[in-house]
DNA sequence: GGGTTGTATTGTCTAGGACAAATAGGTTGA
DNA sequence: TCAACCTATTTGTCCTAGACAATACAACCC
């Protein structure tokens, strides 16, 4: 009955936070956090609140950020840190997608959520509500999360609001014989859907096939789903928790395994701090770039002038 | 140009395999597979073959065998266990929806594969799709994929195609004022999503209000969800993937963090395998367990009787 | 059968060190 | 002014080898 130590185990702290066991240990003696206490064994056990500081520590590194210039700041510091990246955004005026949706989300009410997200949809039409609400939206709240607004599971209810809409959208959308045909997927790492969803509602809409092998593909399941199922172009999506430095390599690889006819486009947040794209690949940073990408397949694939 | 060898770095395979660096040493040297070549800085380097080999083993030890048993054996050998392992399942025979669903994959036309279920939901009603043709086809692709029959891009998009058709016949039927109210969700680990889709589509037909969180949600977050939502059972699922050893203290630990009116329900393929449920939970090996356990939560939450 | 004990197996953790790869900052040249 | 190069520092990953708790299995007794 005693309440077991809410202590983490090395092992757990790496599955909580993505931080890998090597990486706690070094930081440990290089910049004097974490500093676990240890068990009886002689084992490293983290109490939660350096558990939750390294939560934010990885979220701020996400955006970029530096471990030498973070780690071993205070908690209040990094908080202020996450409140002080959102000044690029646009501030979201009153009564717009982004307050209503963090308010229903903060009130708790998926179903009214998942209305509203719909009805916007049915009123700006598919292609706007995709660039301009639920764009604006995931950045609204991600960033929201790391300012300490929201919980993790409310983003997880914002994230499966917006799937259910966005699949039932699609549902209909998708024809079987149109052009080009995209392959939609992410590599193992990344677990995050939500991008390619969003992708694959633009192009279907503009008549393009888009067969989503969902997340967490291999690199060589990709390939081979591309060659077997004859697609025009592949579409990886990289969300900001992705490595920005092992995506070059990855395309590179993919390039190197798909046939020099099939494009390579690779999109999401972590492609924007990419300088240039690797050889024979094509960076979407944003989900113009995904409409413009199309368009210029279309122009360079059109038979006739 | 060069083609930069595939071979994968101890990093690399632990990405791909699920085997973490620690195990892959450690079989090294204990069983003498995997044999990796080394690179010119002494660093391993496992060639593709080894890492077929270590997905299947993974695969096996995931259904219950022991390293000791099979890492040392030939790929042939373990391609025969992986083929031998399904005579339990009762032989499905010709025009069965199984061999209908796989010989679309294997046709690479996940598009009819859609229409196929849907037909076939539409047809059965949704809970007997769920409970008589979800369930066997899941456990088929998985024997498939073992034997070495279809690809691992193949089970995503059979994954794709039932969530798709699932999330659709799920749209309308939640109920917001339904009872009890449902929150599911995996854990961390538990990547596979499918699990918790199939039960809310069953619990939501019975008049639940399902409320699902996707997958891969932090214990603490699950327990913050489940009081803010204010919901009456919490559903787990946890995937043949999911370390059996891992559930027991998992469900102990939301036991502690949930009021003891909360009631906690474990789902999915791993719990088969535990001899019993932790004090306050209750395990759903079969989809029947889970109407069983809701109709036992509505006699004895029901003021008349 | 059902529980208990002993034994073997197996995964996780420890330590400190080496070093490639990535990044920042300064310098040079167009 | 900007791009390209260089160098210094930072940072993550990998190495070895061993200790040991937790788990699973087998044998035993009731």
């Amino acid at each position: 009955m005693s309440t077991p130590a809410p202590y983490l185990s090395i092992g757990a702290v790496e599955r909580e936070t993505g931080l890998s066991k090597d990486v706690l240990r070094k930081w440990e003696g290089r910049y004097g956090f974490p500093r676990p206490l240890r068990d009886e064994f002689g084992e490293r056990i983290y109490p939660p609140d350096q558990v939750n500081r390294l939560r934010l520590i990885k979220r701020l590194m996400d955006t970029g950020m530096r471990p030498s210039s973070i780690v071993a700041r205070e908690e209040a510091d990094l908080l202020a840190l996450a409140g002080n990246r959102h000044v690029s955004t646009p501030a979201a005026q009153d009564g717009s997608i982004e307050t209503t949706a963090l308010d229903l989300l903060r009130r708790h009410d998926p179903e009214g959520l998942r209305q509203a997200l719909h009805r916007l949809l049915l009123r700006q039409g598919l292609a706007a509500f995709v660039q301009d609400s639920l764009t604006p939206l995931n950045h609204a709240v991600g960033e929201a999360w790391s300012r300490g607004e929201i919980e993790i599971y409310e983003e997880h209810l914002y994230t499966e609001a917006v799937q259910g809409v966005l699949r039932n959208a699609l549902a209909g959308l998708n024809d079987r014989h149109g052009r080009p045909r995209v392959l939609l997927t992410t590599l193992p790492e990344e677990p995050h859907g939500l991008g390619i969803l969003m992708v694959a509602a633009l192009l279907a809409l503009e008549g393009a096939y888009c067969l989503s092998l969902g997340p967490q593909t291999p690199l060589e399941e990709v390939a081979n789903a591309a060659r077997a199922q004859a697609v025009d172009v592949v579409v990886l999506s990289f969300s900001i928790i992705y490595p920005p430095r092992r995506i070059p390599p990855a395309l590179a690889e993919l390039r190197q395994r798909l046939e020099a006819g099939v494009e390579i486009w690779a999109g999401g947040a972590a492609t924007a701090r990419l300088s240039r794209a690797p050889a024979g690949t094509r960076l979407l940073p944003t989900m113009e770039d995904a409409l413009a990408a199309l368009a210029e397949w279309r122009r360079s694939h059109d038979a006739r002038t």
